[in-house]
DNA sequence: TTTGTCAACGTGTCCA
DNA sequence: TGGACACGTTGACAAA
């Protein structure tokens, strides 16, 4: 349990029929390279110097960021930012325990992480996205597989409607109980529940000339199917 | 060059 | 009314 994606993602769906596990197994292949972005190996962050190592590089890549307001600087973007593994391990780790942080939290974060309190919110916001997107994709996934047994279903049951229906153009020869005689058409009646003829003789018991539906008690397209819930 | 990822932003909505 | 959030989008960047 908590397993996560190359991506970090982690993800749980009460989808019946799939497996928690999907988390890490159904979506790694999502991003085409299962295997975790090397990208944050390249990290902009990182001191140009290589030196001893920071713990947490600094967050902001340019210096006059901090000023910086809405607009962004207007022409041009600054370089992107990129989190540092250290930095991603951390913020993953505080979303597992938490999908929102107050604002001591965050603070709390920033701080940790040297980063601005902006940026932690930003994380959570994207982060909180991946995971609803991931879970939509999911529930899209089983929706198609759905879609796809009741079709099936309903081409079976049309198909057994259809033989019923040529069974009922021939008369049915339908033994009396008492006599083991066959019963004249005027003593036959159709079951309303079933749509079967059967013998309307009074005693006779409404099953009585029922045959067996093939499979009918464990037909697999007739389940009692839980209701999905999402 | 194209495509996928992700940090960051703008805007609308909700709620205390 | 301000803060937090969801949602859609932008743009930088890396990999195919």
């Amino acid at each position: 349990m908590g397993s996560t994606s190359p991506s970090g993602l982690e993800l749980t769906m009460a989808v019946p029929g799939l497996s928690s596990s999907s988390g890490s197994e159904g979506f790694g292949c999502n991003a085409g390279n299962g295997n975790g972005s090397n990208m944050r190996d390249l990290d902009m962050n990182q001191p140009a110097s290589g030196g001893e190592e920071e713990e947490f590089p600094m967050g902001i890549v340019e210096e006059d960021e901090e000023e910086r307001g809405p607009g962004a600087g207007g022409p041009h973007r600054p370089k992107k930012l990129r989190l540092s593994k250290e930095q991603s391990r951390l913020l993953e780790e505080s979303f597992r325990v938490n999908h929102t942080l107050t604002p001591k939290q965050k603070e709390a974060l920033a701080v940790k992480l040297k980063l601005r309190p902006r940026q932690v919110e930003v994380w959570f916001q994207n982060r909180r996205a991946r995971t609803k997107l991931k879970q939509t994709e999911l529930e899209c996934e089983y929706l198609k597989r759905c879609f796809g047994s009741l079709t099936e279903e309903n081409r079976r049951l049309q198909r057994e409607v259809e033989e019923l229906r040529a069974m009922r153009v021939a008369p049915p020869t339908v033994l009396s109980p008492h006599t083991r005689q066959p019963l004249p058409a005027s003593a036959l009646t159709m079951c309303p529940r079933c749509e079967r003829i059967t013998a309307a003789t009074a005693g006779a018991p409404a099953g009585a000339a029922r045959t067996p539906r093939p499979g009918a008690a464990t037909n697999p397209f007739h389940p009692r199917r839980p209701s999905a819930a999402f």
